[in-house]
DNA sequence: GACTGGCACTCGCTACAGTCGAGTGCCAGA
DNA sequence: TCTGGCACTCGACTGTAGCGAGTGCCAGTC
């Protein structure tokens, strides 16, 4: 069933010129917008083969051709380049990330910009705390029952907890408390802590050990299971261009799965390492995305990955362009969090 | 120009019609629904007076009518009770909130039950740190140059900002930097620090001075000033009810207006104690959301306001019970920020 | 065997005409 | 002041016709 490189530079051509017109595309516009240094009538041909093996399909009769999920998959596979960025991108990445103080500050910054710049929804995972260390456990007394528990890990996350303890504890024992925490749980993973916490109430002092037990669930529980992961969202007003075309007239299913931190994590958090991943309609296994296409990667300081980031838009999107533009701005977080 | 009873009637009718079906409502439909007593024509003529008045109007000739943002007007201030809470809504809103750990927690359950309740957008603002005592503030040295500040606020608001100072400092240092700024910080509004915060600087010993100087700016900086307020949002999807019919067929300046923080704090932020304010289309200043209507208030433990809540929808939209149903939330929230 | 020009065909889109009916405004009369 | 009646308006819907973009196929050419 060979495509033969005309066959294919035919589907690369109604692949990009779909994207650009947003309209289907017939084989007389196809010759005059490529030099194909073919007759429409050969161009036709091409697409009857290109339709029969299901990478563009007709609307309706009488209408051109649309590129299908497999036709886009074929397109990002073999047939585009990743597009350099414009030096104008470059310095809007530079100047929209220096300045940033904090790692929410980060996030948000970054996540607005690749909405912006990519001109569709974007989505920034926080740097997963199962890939962090524990730099610092601050334990803060509110009242002689209750605790703030307060995270930071090498990743510049900070998570923060109260924690209602069984009795009062005296302040010095807070001290004890804290320092003992420090001890044997800064500079380890918090996906390794699990022993590591059981084994800070099994050898606790009695007089420590249920203000620990209670500690230490709390700090499996809320910062390592349940918190674990944070999301920033970004654009979602860009679904809204191609006026109600893309994604098959509703938009309600798309915002429906934006809104469930699950779903995101899913789309972007399984990055593997300096992969970009891209994941194009059908392919996608939440069902109020099939109409959507999503680009993501992973990023972190040098080659580690401490979380993913990416961008979810139409099927029909540019993909070389979003491609080059994700794997950018997840290169220079990473660049970024590596100076901290 | 005097409204008489009936015609009042008559609006209320025609608002109530008009929010449950969605469509222009007639006068033979009216009397129909409605024990008004009196005959279609009659109706037709006290609905060309309310025309007349800008209350309602037509669509097209030969529709019926739709009321104006003024006719809601009306009809929230002088026509409509607010709708007492069903049972199942109370249990709902307590079953949300109660189990709730953390301020992170009680925001983010919050939104997604005013969303749920209301089948519309919901936003909560964070405690308002201006409106915040300092409850404590602590200094986590991250290497010598670099110290993390976490304040703990009494309204359970926890904001932590990197600092980096102009030389090392030593550990004893930062503990007596932690002492200080705690003893004439703690128990103070935000709003009033700047004077404290300078005389801060005023009073340390000269060695502690530059810390000092960093330290402060960055409290009055990004605490005070630009991390100020946080806001969640929840619920987009439900702009896509009613098919695009309310919004004017577009959510674009809808979606565009929800990104930005600003708009959304001047939305609910302006709470006055309280009262539910209820913005209703043209009132609302800012353009993009002419089409919306909004309805916010404060929610505060006791009777203080830290904060406010609200939720966003079409101009055609259950006022009674989405009134009643933010004052719920907001009372329940209060309750339970009060507990802490 | 691959490509091309030509031709018949399909079918969505637009315009137009006609009908239907909901809803109105107005008026005369109770 | 209210009501019933009536003429009128105008959007929604239906059906028809013409247009044109685009196709598939086929016979002919290189």
């Amino acid at each position: 069933m060979g495509l033969d490189d005309r066959k294919l530079a035919v589907l690369r051509a109604i692949v990009e010129d779909y994207v650009a017109t947003q309209e289907p595309v017939g084989s007389k516009a196809l010759v005059e917008r490529h030099q194909l240094g073919v007759s429409p009538a050969t161009v036709r041909n091409d697409m009857a083969v290109l339709e029969e093996e299901g990478y563009i399909r007709q609307p309706h009769t009488s209408a051109g051709r649309v590129p299908t999920d497999r036709g886009y998959r074929l397109f990002v596979d073999r047939l585009s380049r990743v597009k350099p960025l414009s030096p104008a991108e470059r310095r809007a990445i530079e100047r929209f990330l220096v300045g940033a103080v904090d790692l929410d500050d980060v996030v948000h910054r970054t996540v607005r910009l690749l909405a912006q710049l990519t001109r569709q929804v974007a989505v920034v995972q926080y740097p997963s705390l199962a890939r962090s260390k524990v730099r610092h456990l601050e334990l803060v007394p509110i009242s002689t029952t209750r605790l703030m528990v307060v995270m930071i890990a090498d990743t510049g996350r900070v998570e923060q907890r109260l924690v209602e303890l069984p009795g009062p504890v005296a302040a010095e024992d807070v001290t004890d408390l804290r320092r003992v925490v420090n001890e044997k749980l800064v500079g380890s993973r918090l996906s390794d802590t699990p022993p590591l916490v059981q084994a800070l109430v099994d050898e606790s002092t009695p007089q420590l050990r249920p203000a620990m037990a209670t500690l230490s669930s709390v700090l499996l529980e809320t910062l390592v299971e349940r918190h674990e992961e944070r999301i920033a969202l970004a654009g979602t007003a860009n679904l809204t261009r191609g006026g109600l075309l893309d994604f098959q007239g509703s938009l309600r299913p798309i915002l429906e799965a934006l809104e469930e931190e699950v779903v995101l994590l899913k789309l972007i958090g399984e990055a593997e390492p300096s992969t970009t991943r891209v994941l194009i309609g059908d392919e996608n296994e939440i069902d109020n995305l099939r109409a959507a296409s999503v680009v993501s990667t992973g990023y972190g300081p040098g080659s580690t990955i401490v979380g993913g980031l990416g961008v979810l838009g139409p099927t029909r999107m540019d993909y070389p362009g979003t491609i080059a533009t994700v794997r950018a701005v997840a290169r220079y977080v990473g660049e970024l969090l590596a100076q901290n």
